[in-house]
RNA sequence: GGUGGAGUGGGAGAGUGGCUGAAUCCACCAGUUUGCUAAACUGGCGUGCGGGUAACCGUACCGCGGGUUCGAAUCCCGCCUCCACCGCCA
């Protein structure tokens, strides 16, 4: 969530930027509303500390008039103090109160979009930020999307996945398990060459987790919830690694934090279906490899385009045609500054499948994760968070399967047949 | 799941009602000394909030939440976590 002290003197900044996110004026309210409860805040803090320091100075002296012997003295102070006492209490009760109504209204605002970041409504006003400059791979008409790929193959099964769990939850088999694995394995070492550090995170987290990167409140109806433990299924491993620094202090030298991690993401992904959903397009659980950085905020922009490389880096190693979108502010995520998609080009499909999101995340997550460094005066400051897909599987392999099909079989990529050991799929 | 023990500052660890935001040691930072390093010595060394240009002052925090008391790290209740043993188990 955004500082209040940021809303109170960047103003004009946070509005024009919550415009992009087509806030109207009703909205906007909102600001005035945290910080009207901001100050009233801050005078029942100053009220109750008085309060409280009183009562502490009346205690000593209570305890002083005891060990001179003076317990009438004494006895007749304490009344005075359970007047203290009672009238604290109150405002005690007014400040949680106040700091509450502040809390609710803060997390109904989104981050503050970057300067560059166009304005507008949906997906359709999103910017082409890179586009694919070569042509398009056009298949014959005899080419087949890549849910018939996989029965003709035996890649992967639907069916079974319903039979097992439910709709979305697809069971790979045989060469499509196989490729799934190297995929992940290929991801994982390029992450490590790129210098991140590999976690194996928990797969459930608490609220506490989920609220710090932002899931909660915001996106409650997104995740699985196990009820009877009080936990909820990752949406994402960026939820688990951004975490491991909650409450924590960083040292400016220790900038930049970057880790990986692979896991399988659950998404209810509710009120879902039809013809682009179809296949791996859209699934409850898919697996994803992310890379997260911790970074100063001075230099965390220069990190978000490092990012985007190594995701490019990617693309072009497994051949697949690609293009960056740069968000607009109605599609732009709740708590990111600046978001850039990859879009891999489904041949089969004819259409753009998102498979990267690389954000910046600035303070809005460690404002919550209370995550922060020390700068050079000592002063403690909020660091700045960013994550990326690099990759998200299903729908990598949506496109392997398709644009890389020839009449023989399925060609798997270069740099990908050191790690399923074999170069085709028939 | 059962029984017992424990949770204090970056770490170790003292503290069982007021003199404790917290001894002491280690680590860390600055300085003195020194050919360099080391050692020794001196000083500094938590976080949030409020007030103040600032020095600083006030307040809260000793796992979390409540309670008792004029006053709680210290007493009481609930919860969480960790350790040990037992049971179950990949």
């Amino acid at each position: 969530m955004l500082q209040v002290n940021y809303i109170r003197t960047n103003k004009e900044k946070v509005i024009n930027g919550l415009r992009k996110r087509m806030f109207n004026d009703e909205d906007l309210k909102l600001l005035d509303e945290a910080i009207l409860l901001d100050d009233k805040r801050k005078s029942i803090q100053t009220e109750l500390d008085q309060l409280l320091a009183q009562r502490n100075k009346r205690s000593k002296e209570i305890g002083d008039l005891f060990k001179q012997g003076k317990a009438d003295e004494a006895n007749a102070s304490k009344s005075k103090v359970a007047e203290l006492k009672e009238t604290s209490e109150t405002k005690q009760k007014d400040l949680n109160t106040t700091m509450q109504q502040l809390t609710e209204v803060l997390y109904k605002i989104p981050n503050i979009p970057h300067d560059s970041v166009p304005k507008g409504n949906s997906d359709e006003d999103n910017e082409v930020f890179q586009d694919w400059k070569n042509p398009l791979p056009v298949l014959d008409d005899s080419a087949l999307p890549h849910w018939e790929l996989a029965k003709q193959y035996n890649l992967f099964d639907l069916e079974l996945g319903v039979k097992i769990t439910g709709a979305g939850f697809p069971l790979y088999r045989g060469k499509g398990a196989k490729l799934q694995r190297a995929l992940i394995n290929f991801f994982l070492d390029e992450a490590h060459q790129a210098g991140y550090e590999e976690i194996i995170p928990p797969l459930l987290v608490n609220e506490a987790t989920a609220r710090g990167t932002g899931q909660l409140p915001d996106k409650e109806g997104q995740m699985y919830y196990a009820e009877k433990d009080d936990l909820y299924l990752i949406p994402t491993a960026e939820v688990p690694i951004t975490n491991v620094y909650r409450d924590v202090i960083l040292d400016e030298k220790d900038f930049p934090v970057k880790l990986t991690g692979y896991t399988p993401c659950f998404r209810r992904e509710a009120g879902s279906y039809g013809a682009h959903v179809r296949g791996l397009n859209r699934v409850h659980q898919f697996d994803k490899i992310e890379i997260v950085q911790i970074q100063h905020p001075e230099k965390s922009y220069d990190t978000l385009n490092e990012m985007l490389d190594h995701v490019r880096g990617l693309m072009d190693k497994l051949d697949l045609p690609y293009r960056i979108l740069r968000l607009c502010g109605g599609d732009l995520g709740f708590t990111s500054a600046l978001t850039f998609d990859f879009e891999v080009y489904s041949a089969a499909q004819k259409r753009w499948l998102e498979v990267s999101s690389v954000s910046n995340f600035e303070t809005f997550q460690s404002n919550r994760m209370k995550l922060r460094y020390r700068d050079a005066n000592r002063k403690t400051q909020l660091a700045h968070t960013l994550n990326g897909s690099a990759l998200a599987l299903a729908r990598i392999v949506a496109a392997i399967l398709e644009n890389n099909q020839t009449p023989n079989g399925i060609a798997i990529p270069k740099a990908l047949q050191a790690y399923t050991r074999f170069d085709i799929i028939d």
